[in-house]
DNA sequence: CCGGGCGGCTGATCCAGGTCAAGGCATTCA
DNA sequence: TGAATGCCTTGACCTGGATCAGCCGCCCGG
């Protein structure tokens, strides 16, 4: 980990008497929060954990090929990763949100397998992989969360493999931000996409102006209004009727 | 973990002196016996450790929404993995061959999320998963190992997400058996399909019709010679090649 | 203030692959 | 041995969404 600008250790100041504060966005605070830790224990976290960022739009986070050295839960903007694929085209893999943890694909790889770039301005929650892993041996409440984060993305991937219409495709796409939004405090009926039309085409395997034309006929049949970043969903239900068979709640 | 017939302890007879044997199916006897373990660590192991099966063909193995409690390696056979969908057509997810490790994906919301049956007669290594995961906080060995499993199969998941022609997804399909049969020390260019067209075909999001069409004209064209089940890859250059952007080697 | 570029919208056309329909060929069971 | 069943194949047709082309409007830099 090289010093970069911008870098900070985890609240220095925090460490002030008996309590360690951890961010709020950190996937990991539950963890290290929700049972009686020692004293060092929690300093050993704490100390691994560094905040890095600002990126700003458009700036790499980890590009493909490098060497895997840190998972990082994203604290604030929104980043994508993608790949290039043979012929040249880009293939967006995901969007991550705060609270979101980027990085796990590349454990089994030992370098990342795909790109990440920040598509506003973004600050994230740094973890080295090795010493976390090592801490969870000795925090099983710690491994477990790991344990579940990774088996969360397998579920996730899975989603937008299946076969289904632009409509059920858009639909989902929309409720599972709003969700994610919600999830984190953040209004889930009115939210900027932080993406442009063509990446989310590109994500939901669909052309740019296919998400033109679903958006339209969504905004005429009352389900949303959207006004280029801006997004209103009015029909909720209606929405999430759509997109079910994806979603599978 | 109730008393089925066909169900044995892990190699009961291999405890008679110094040593352990572990079935060498076992996605975990690396991590086992990779480094110095003392005997009561690889004693526990075993111990949680146990062979089912045989299930017979369309006899299944879990069921969406039962409790979980294990994760498991297929010793022999084939395992498919589907769900049910709103509309209550099925969704194929997956299928694993012999070395591959099935119920990942429940770890996070402790009931398996999908089904999994038999597509032939299946033996299995069950291994219950707090247990595994309590002694993964002693063995860092197994715990790495099952980080890269879980790691593994996120990234699997993205390769059917992808935008792909009909020719590409059946060439990548056919070439990742053929390697995942070689990786098992089976012929990679001579397999039984243990799966029926429509299930590939669902699989691959693809009507069954158009599995057919693409086995006719890949066999036109010299690719492979393909009899009911029985499958051989003639022109594999040629395969991989089509594959390629799928696979992204 | 203007001009260029990018992101976004819309209409016209096309085609890969889905759907429907009709057999064929093993396997199983009566 | 024949009938039923499930799996597979092939042909004819149809359609959702991709592609292509053109345009608009915002933003940014000169």
């Amino acid at each position: 980990m090289k010093d970069v600008p911008g870098r900070r250790l985890h609240n220095p100041i925090a460490d002030d008497g008996d309590e360690f504060h951890f961010c709020s966005t950190c996937a990991f605070s539950a963890a290290c929060l929700d049972s009686g830790y020692d004293k060092s224990q929690l300093r050993d976290l704490h100390v691994l954990v560094e905040h890095t960022g600002p990126f700003r739009e458009g700036e790499h986070i980890f590009r493909e090929g490098e060497p895997f050295t840190a998972i990082a839960a994203v604290r604030a903007g929104t980043v994508k990763t993608y790949v290039i694929d043979a012929d040249g085209h880009e293939q967006v893999q995901g969007f991550f949100l705060p609270g979101e943890v980027i990085g796990l694909s590349a454990i089994s790889h030992g370098h990342y397998p795909c790109n990440a770039v920040a598509l506003d301005s973004v600050l994230l929650c740094r973890f080295s992989f090795p010493n976390i892993a090592a801490l969870a041996t000795r925090m099983p409440g710690l491994q477990h969360q790991l344990f579940r984060l990774l088996s969360q993305d397998i579920g996730k991937a899975a989603l937008l493999a299946g076969n289904y219409s632009a409509d059920e495709r858009m639909a989902a796409f929309l409720i599972a931000l709003s969700r994610r939004y919600a999830a984190r405090g953040f209004s889930p009926n009115r939210f900027q996409l932080s993406m442009t039309r063509s990446d989310m085409a590109n994500y939901l395997r669909l052309a740019s102006e296919t998400v033109s034309r679903v958006f339209r006929r969504f905004q005429d049949e009352g389900l949303i209004r959207v006004e280029r970043r801006d997004l209103e969903l009015l029909n909720r239900p209606a929405i999430e009727a759509l997109a079910r068979s994806v979603l599978r709640d």
